[in-house]
DNA sequence: TTAATGTCTTTTATCGTGAAAAAACAGTTT
DNA sequence: AAACTGTTTTTTCACGATAAAAGACATTAA
């Protein structure tokens, strides 16, 4: 097996999906802007569709036949990319425990271990690499530099300054700036969330995500837009380990955010800065309380 | 082809430099620790000598017979790492001017171009991303950003913020800290340097790093220390590039450092802050000037 | 009994190959 | 002519294979 289609099986269940809402489909070039894949996949789809009596398909005409079904769909686990299967079963195996630092760690095994190539493993452990967990040894093996106390705070202390530095020139944007627009959007969630805490506080974490990219976009730095994928990564894997408190956790943050939006729409810097490292010092003390106290460090 | 045994090329070649120093050379486990490299590596390279008639090769009886003569050593290109070649073939394109920002790169013109497999390429491509140059299209191709004026200015605003923690950091740092020998040290060589600066101007440069990843390296935090690999990658071929006025502008940077290190030495945090400041100011515009004015930005 | 050498095994670095997906080209339809 | 469909070419993605290099084990010398 050389290549999985997962593109393809990606694509053609979210056009199921878009079989629902309308009697027959666009253009071939109009679908594959809508599914984000090139017009190839398109017409792979579109012939799978045919096949299988979801659409009569004859040039310009894809005429709908039937809603689809539970079994039209592929399988979830067969839509993801092999770089997302290969981080969930790294970060697994990192986050159960058992992996000490200063571990190192064997691409070879790694691959067979997934089941997967071992250039898919190198490719992934290079783009890993830049999350600070791990390092190579020149012409030789990755040494496993652990998820520890001290990761955090380094962590956390570049997110400081990054993003007390991005509040502060979010807040001094234009008001005709389209940013605030989207920030209201945002304020609007966060409200609308707050009501549900108790049914919806696991869709924090994306939430989150969005508005703290916000933020830091408006620091026009390419570097400190790219750092927040550091910190994305970090929280996805600690909020799904870490269950403890989860709701009051995300319920004082929603908080936070709601008072941290509110200093930045007043413009006033005194209040952003007070409002961001509020939440940024609370956010601080969540990861690290989820973190086990650090065994001694091993002799390299 | 499978792989360049570049390794032992170069471990060869440094070998034949420690026979001159002395009459028979170290066990196996030792020369591999001196050298970097294997006992395997080390055997093939004694191996050779012993062909070559370099040196007589019994157990552990390892006598020099004879100097090594110029054409005992492989040709320096033959020492060079892959993602090395790669990467100097890279950088050459996209400062030889004709790169504009928005042009797609291709992996497989690359790897052709460069006489290599693509695998190297995408693995190098990949590790190369993180400098911010370069951005990858899921599933598609990499798009180049360019060398711009933006790119120098969010690259030398990172590394202000960073620089002046990690002095600030370094300052505060205990007068027994080994760090404090490590700078007498440079600041000998800076002394040293500039006294023969006429001549050797152009060595400034390997120094300039060693300095500043000293300084960087206080602020203990990997982040830190990691972004300087963008600093160093880009001044590397910077100096490579713009030779305009290079005595001139390396002779004021060795003034600056020699206040920097200074005031470093004074503990004084004000004045610390002064002088990184002054001389991080008059990089930056070293490095801007260098920069042609950018042509409008391309569609994307 | 420690530390070396000699030998064998495992892992990394790199390539060529082939399927999936994208992109380019050519011919049609509106 | 503009936008679509049909067809062909090119590129990306991922694998298995192989030489270089590292590492482990067994043996021998000091």
């Amino acid at each position: 097996m050389s290549k999985s289609n997962n593109v393809y099986k990606d694509a053609y269940n979210r056009c199921l999906r878009l079989l629902d809402e309308t009697r027959s489909l666009p253009s071939e070039p109009e679908l594959g802007i809508l599914l984000g894949v090139s017009r190839t996949t398109v017409r792979s789809i579109l012939a799978r569709m045919e096949e299988t009596g979801l659409i009569a398909w004859n040039k310009r005409a894809k005429t709908v036949l039937r809603e689809p079904g539970a079994d039209d769909f592929f399988p979830e686990e067969e839509t993801d990319t092999l770089a997302q299967i290969i981080e969930r079963s790294f970060m697994r195996r990192l986050l159960a425990g058992g992996a000490e630092a200063g571990m190192q760690i064997n691409e070879l095994e790694l691959a067979r271990e997934i089941g997967v190539g071992t250039t898919s493993v190198r490719e992934f452990l290079i783009r890993f690499s830049r999350f600070g967990l791990i390092e190579k040894r020149r012409n030789s093996h990755w040494v496993l530099k652990g998820f520890t106390r001290a990761f955090a705070l380094e962590l956390t202390e570049i997110r400081e300054i990054f993003e007390m530095r991005s509040a502060a020139a979010f807040a001094a944007l234009p008001s005709d700036s389209p940013v605030w627009a989207d920030l209201d959007r945002l304020e609007a969630e966060h409200h609308l969330l707050a009501s549900q805490i108790a049914t919806r506080f696991n869709e924090f974490s994306e939430l989150d995500e969005r508005f703290h990219r916000l933020i830091h976009r408006a620091s026009h730095n390419r570097f400190i837009v790219d750092f927040y994928d550091v910190i994305a990564m970090i929280f996805h894997y600690h909020y799904q380990w870490n269950k403890a408190q989860e709701r009051e956790r995300n319920e004082v943050a929603v908080g936070e955010h709601l008072a941290y939006i509110e200093a930045l729409k007043s413009r006033d810097l005194g209040k952003v800065d007070a409002a961001c490292r509020r939440h940024l010092k609370s956010a601080r003390q969540t990861l690290l309380t989820s973190i086990p106290e650090s065994r001694l460090p091993m002799k390299s």
